[in-house]
DNA sequence: TCCCAGGGGCCGA
DNA sequence: TCGGCCCATGGG
């Protein structure tokens, strides 16, 4: 919770996820969603939810090893063509769904996950309020791995998972706080137990995560403005070493 | 020209 | 269980 504390401090609240139809930050209360400091009722909410599960889904199949702005560009193409819906997107052939997420990259395999995800989140009713799907469930289906299943709970659905991607294990494992061979189970384990059980803290901890890998922790640090320094044990090795 | 980006499936050791 | 390879576009 240091380091949490530390980076909101940095970069303030990132406001996850970044929703095409909500793109700016929800709300706490759950009676509803505040989106440009305008508060959304709940029975209006109950009709953007079904969007907003889609397309929190679409993006956690678009972004794998994809960076987002890419991911944007197709999010935008599939909004354009009036592809944004569940029936839609399980009609329609599955050529044409690739051409329009082709920025996206990896276009053809990705098709066919939004297809597999897509018919499960209907079949299952889960884009009804309430209805959450099982991790278990998510994780048997083709193309969803931990990430994608997590990030898919936590963002669409609330459920308090932290979301382990490369910039976590990069930061966590520079920090010190992880090893590089530890598993997701094992790293989410740790997480989970150290953390309050709030899904705002948990979104907004991952978003803030990878604010910070893209702004200084990079594949190739840029260590001299990092807030996170002092407690770094890789920082401190590249002063013995560099000074 | 090369590296990197909010992974996951598959296969062989 | 784990490393290596494949999938692919686009920006820096």
């Amino acid at each position: 919770m240091q380091i949490y504390n530390k980076l909101l401090e940095e970069y303030g609240p990132q406001g996850w996820w970044p929703v095409y139809s909500l793109r700016n930050t929800l709300g706490r209360d759950d009676r509803g969603y505040f989106v440009s400091g305008v508060f959304i009722e709940t029975n209006y909410r109950a009709s953007l939810r079904k969007s907003t599960i889609l397309e929190i889904a679409v993006g956690a199949i678009l972004t794998q090893n994809t960076s987002w702005i890419n991911v944007e560009k197709a999010i935008d193409n599939l909004v354009k063509d009036n592809l944004m819906d569940p029936n839609i997107i399980l009609k329609i052939p599955q050529d044409e769904l690739a051409n329009a997420i082709r920025p996206s990259g990896y276009y053809n395999q990705k098709a066919k996950k939004l297809k597999i995800l897509t018919r499960y989140l209907l079949d299952g009713n889960f884009y009804e309020d309430g209805n959450i799907p099982n991790r278990e469930n998510l994780l048997e289906l083709w193309g969803i791995g931990e990430e994608t299943a997590d990030s898919i709970l936590l963002y669409a659905y609330g459920v308090p998972l932290f979301v382990i991607d490369e910039y976590t294990r990069r930061i966590f494992g520079r920090l010190g706080i992880l090893e590089s061979t530890q598993s997701y189970k094992e790293i989410a384990e740790v997480l989970n137990r150290e953390l309050e059980k709030d899904f705002i803290v948990y979104q907004e901890y991952h978003a803030l995560i990878v604010k910070h890998a893209k702004e200084h922790c990079r594949t190739k640090p840029d260590c001299l403005k990092c807030v996170l320094r002092e407690e770094c044990s890789f920082f401190q090795n590249v002063q013995v070493y560099t000074y």
